[in-house]
DNA sequence: CCATGTAGTTAGGTTTCCTATCTTTGTGGG
DNA sequence: CCCACAAAGATAGGAAACCTAACTACATGG
């Protein structure tokens, strides 16, 4: 039975569970960014999470399968979503001679400009984390990153392109730092990448 | 040009960006998870987030236009919503003398019982973030609470019930402890809230 | 050269949202 | 006491975001 008259009971919900609140407070605010920008340039939000991704990332990554599992979604639908921007002229189609099935998406001038754009989106969640001191940011970002390794592992995040499960990586363990087999030098914490353009996943069995 | 091998603003110059794009995975696993949710529980997202919802606030907060307002819907959106929880027989409805046009939001008991199933979607999320030190908790908590309250402030995310955004908190500053007027007592930086019952907007002149 | 697998498309349907329009009710000047 | 206006919610109609399933075309390895 309750006692006081505020219900302190939730109140003080464990510190545990206000993090993961204020995580769902950031990921709503992502969607609603996300949206606002569609409605701005007249694109859906998939549609341009695409061509923010073409902005980035290599060849073998700018296909249709590789963008399904990206952003779990079915090719089905990343397929629809390419023909719109292709009809927009956003896109091209690179069809290369040793697999015909398959293309390599390209920006188009103008996708690249809208592309860049949308690219700032995220400008408002950005901004009070450029705020925080050095430090901060270092173990911010050390906390993110165990906890999308963890999600990556309970197989909640498909795709990853972060060091921790990237086979060129050696662990930082007993006093030794990060290491990178294939920069062959050790990395800093804050060195670590949440989205390695030379990312080679570990092979996993399950 | 950089000479230096030590070049420390270089290695960090995208930090920021890096915690954006951890922030942004973070974000689709929460997606991802509710996704996964909705097919088991055989409900639609939305429909969980409002039943996970109803079983934590108070009665004003129950209602069509606040759902609306809180998860950045068309009211439209929510009274279908609520319509078909309410087919499915989860919710029943409360009309007080006082407004007639409105109505409170209340669980039934099969509602209560799935909206208790439905908020462990975010178990996965919640594990790693256990793991932590309580000092990396408090450290993390106070940085989320801090991005909230701009996106707050920027006005991405339009509802709030931060310590930060009531009218009866009084700011830690001078070395002078965070302090709620109606709780009057000093709160601790882990005890400040995120969806507090009793919170009452600060009335902000835009 | 056939069997099997893989890349992408298409068709068709469901769900999730919106905007616009309505009905009903509350409210605050004249 | 009205009447205009606002506010709560419902409804209709439609766009688009998704899915599954079936299909075409090509690759690849016995």
């Amino acid at each position: 039975m309750r006692t006081s008259p505020f219900d302190l009971n939730q109140q003080n919900a464990h510190l545990e569970s206000k993090i993961v609140a204020a995580f769902e407070r950031v990921a709503q605010a992502f969607r609603v960014l996300l949206w606002q920008e569609s409605k701005v340039l007249g694109l859906s939000p998939i549609q341009i999470q695409v061509l923010i991704f073409l902005l980035h990332h290599a060849a073998e990554k700018r296909k249709v399968s590789y963008l399904a599992a990206e952003f779990n979604l079915s090719k089905a639908t990343i397929s629809d979503t390419i023909k719109t921007l292709d009809q927009k002229g956003l896109l091209e189609k690179e069809y290369l001679p040793q697999d015909t099935r398959s293309y390599i998406l390209h920006l188009s001038a103008q996708g690249e400009k809208l592309a860049q754009q949308a690219a700032l989106f995220a400008n408002d969640i950005q901004q009070p984390i450029d705020r925080l001191t050095l430090g901060e940011k270092e173990r911010l970002f050390a906390q993110l990153t165990g906890i999308i390794d963890h999600l990556n592992k309970a197989g909640v995040i498909s795709i990853q392109r972060m060091c921790l499960t990237c086979s060129f990586y050696v662990a930082h363990r007993n006093g030794m730092p990060h290491y990178c087999r294939l920069l062959e030098k050790a990395l800093e914490q804050a060195e670590l990448r949440i989205d390695c353009p030379e990312h080679h996943p570990v092979e996993v069995i399950r």
